[in-house]
DNA sequence: CGGAGTCTTGATCCCGTTCAAGCAGCGTGG
DNA sequence: CCACGCTGCTTGAACGGGATCAAGACTCCG
């Protein structure tokens, strides 16, 4: 039991990038109460099939949502950072299709029940705008992977991975869109772009040897920022994390 | 001007199938008013960049959300049939991202102010949660097709999306699963499914030869579910549709 | 020191693209 | 009535991006 969490100041920050709220909303917010958990990698946080009553904000770390086929392939349709209350949609749809996975060792999640989350959503107005709206921001990045994978080719469906989430990281205050930690194996690029293992290393070590990308460890490195947009013709605005969203 | 459009009864029976909505809420869908349109195509409804003030429900004909990139070409993230509200989610982000563009002739739609389903959130809890919920049910939808076009080859792929518009027209009332209308030329399928119109007509002719798919003019029959299910490894499961959604 | 996981590299193969052309249906206009 | 042009469907041939198979190298850790 956790009240004002660190996390709970980031997931703040991110839903007032997107909407408004008022001070009550805020201390409402803030006041959340949860269960801290800490995942091992390829542990399931959440199992499709199941019927879940908790979703989970992100303390740190990377979790991804898995699609799983039947010849074992898995893709990757979402990946979360922290301060991303990561399945708020099964606040809707609670019968979950959905794996749910730490991308990463050291991700550690906050547990949060959705009968406090839905009380929270029925007594104040603009907390359900604020989450519903953030469940469609979370479908627009969705829809901008299906144009990545579907029509751009290895390289620069990479080079547009890297720019979201750098950017997505610097708007959460995680680091900067040119330098910014990711604890993320290639073999999980990989999951997330459609390719296998093997040519997604072939492809990174191509942006590296062309000076697009400096990877050490964990951490990311955009030496030149205009490049690698270029190189992934990203256009961030389907994030929707700009100010012109602050209208009710 | 209309109240009580053929329209609205599919949008209405569409949330119902998600959502509980009560006696006044049902009828407050019911009276929605919408100046109607007919679409042509290939002409844009809504342009990506514009700030919108009203959302889409389908009358009849079939809409789809296009991504465009650089190099001209286009990808389909989503495909739109008569009684959705096509862009629901334009209401929490009027600031659009994506194109949508009538994908048959014939295509006719019911304009719906912003402000007017504002007001209808805002007096019924109920039918927020129930335009919520169905934002959520879009974005199940588009991870299913990022797993699609990621992980699936052009034939799976291809069966998959004949299948899933099979189960929403059922679903909607506007067809069975075996036998419906859809008018789409294949450049347009070969969009929604990243890949070249070529191989599309490729993919389809050995659908069609497999006796998998029978197509005629605007009309698909299936001779075999389980078989075109099994050739897509089809499970509807994400598109929320059954009665286990109905839990507040 | 051995083993597991990850990164790296090479060789070969094939699914899907690309380029190009022919064909069928259909509305338009001479 | 046929000629035409347009749009969509169909087919062939050749190419290539990425997959597949296989093996070696590095790093971390017990």
């Amino acid at each position: 039991m956790s009240s004002r969490h660190p996390a709970l100041r980031l997931f703040l920050r991110r839903l007032q990038q997107r909407s408004i709220l008022n001070e009550e909303e805020q201390a409402a917010i803030l006041s959340i109460k949860g269960r801290q958990a800490e995942i091992e990698p390829h542990r399931d946080i959440i199992r499709p099939g199941e019927l879940t009553d908790f979703s989970c904000l992100i303390v740190s770390g990377f979790a991804a949502r898995f699609g799983q086929l039947d010849n074992g392939h898995r893709q990757i349709t979402a990946i979360h950072i922290a301060g991303d209350m990561c399945d708020l949609y099964s606040l809707m749809l609670p019968k979950v299709e959905w794996a749910l996975q730490a991308l990463s060792a050291r991700l550690a999640i906050l547990k949060v029940a959705h009968r406090d989350l839905l009380d929270l959503v029925h007594a104040y107005p603009g907390i359900a705008e604020a989450f519903w709206r953030d469940c469609v921001a979370d479908g627009s990045i969705t829809s901008q992977w299906v144009v990545n994978i579907g029509r751009r080719d290895a390289r620069m469906r990479t080079a547009h991975l890297f720019c979201e989430i750098g950017v997505r990281m610097e708007r959460a205050g995680l680091g900067r869109r040119t330098a910014f930690p990711l604890s993320a194996v290639q073999t999980q690029l990989a999951d997330a772009l459609g390719m296998t293992p093997v040519h997604m290393n072939r492809i990174i070590r191509g942006l590296r040897r062309d000076n697009l990308l400096i990877i050490q460890g964990r951490d990311v490195q955009v030496p030149d920022w205009d490049r690698l947009a270029a190189a992934g013709s990203f256009d961030g605005g389907y994030l929707a994390m700009d100010e012109s969203w602050r209208l009710s």
